[in-house]
DNA sequence: GGGGAGATTATCT
DNA sequence: GATAATCTCCCCG
């Protein structure tokens, strides 16, 4: 399989939410199976970039697809996006650990693997991306991605902890990974 | 093992 | 001054 390019983020940020299910995101030396994603774009009252409304958080999602929007979120945490066409983007809700385990369970303080990535905010911190990293390319150190090499079945639901537009059935993922935030209700689609 | 409070700050109105 | 696409801990039973 070639390696993903620029081309595959420059499509609708479902399509690229469901097609990131099963490819493998690299940090630097940690990284994981990318098993859960959400999607959000700009007719969509839940998403940054909604109404097309520019600001200076947002400024990364306005740029061009295959790059990083990172954004900080209750003070706490921080979420990293793929950004796809048209200011949309995909947020990157959970990962396998395949890679670097040792070092994900340091940043994260626990070593249990299903802890580790099993959420945005989780990720963020077992990988160790912070704001620095808003706006770097998906295709250049410390970044990478590797194309998975069969399609796997995608479960489909609502978005988790939104307080608009909570009803989309946004959300993507493999419907019986253990390594989930939260299992999928709905029937696989 | 489920529900709810609290943490804590960048960004925007 | 309000909000936020989250997480962990504590309480309950």
């Amino acid at each position: 399989m070639k390696p993903i390019g620029p081309r595959f983020f420059a499509r609708d940020a479902d399509a690229v939410a469901r097609a990131l299910i099963g490819t493998t995101l690299m940090f630097g030396k940690s990284g994981g199976i990318i098993v859960e994603t959400e999607a959000y774009d700009t007719t969509d009252p839940a998403s940054h970039s909604y109404g097309e409304r520019q600001t200076r958080r947002n400024a990364v999602m306005f740029g061009a697809p295959g790059h990083a929007y990172v954004y900080f979120i209750y003070g706490v945490h921080w979420c990293l996006n793929f950004v796809c066409k048209d200011a949309s983007a995909v947020l990157i809700r959970a990962l396998e650990p395949t890679h670097g385990l040792a070092a994900m369970a340091r940043r994260r303080g626990n070593d249990d693997p299903r802890k580790l990535c099993s959420g945005p905010g989780k990720l963020c911190e077992a990988l160790g991306i912070t704001g620095v990293h808003n706006g770097l390319s998906l295709f250049a150190p410390p970044l990478a991605l590797i194309n998975r090499s069969r399609r796997p079945a995608i479960a489909t639901g609502v978005r988790i902890g939104l307080t608009k537009a909570a009803d989309l059935p946004r959300r993507y993922g493999l419907a019986n990974s253990p390594h989930l935030s939260r299992g999928f209700p709905e029937l696989p689609i």
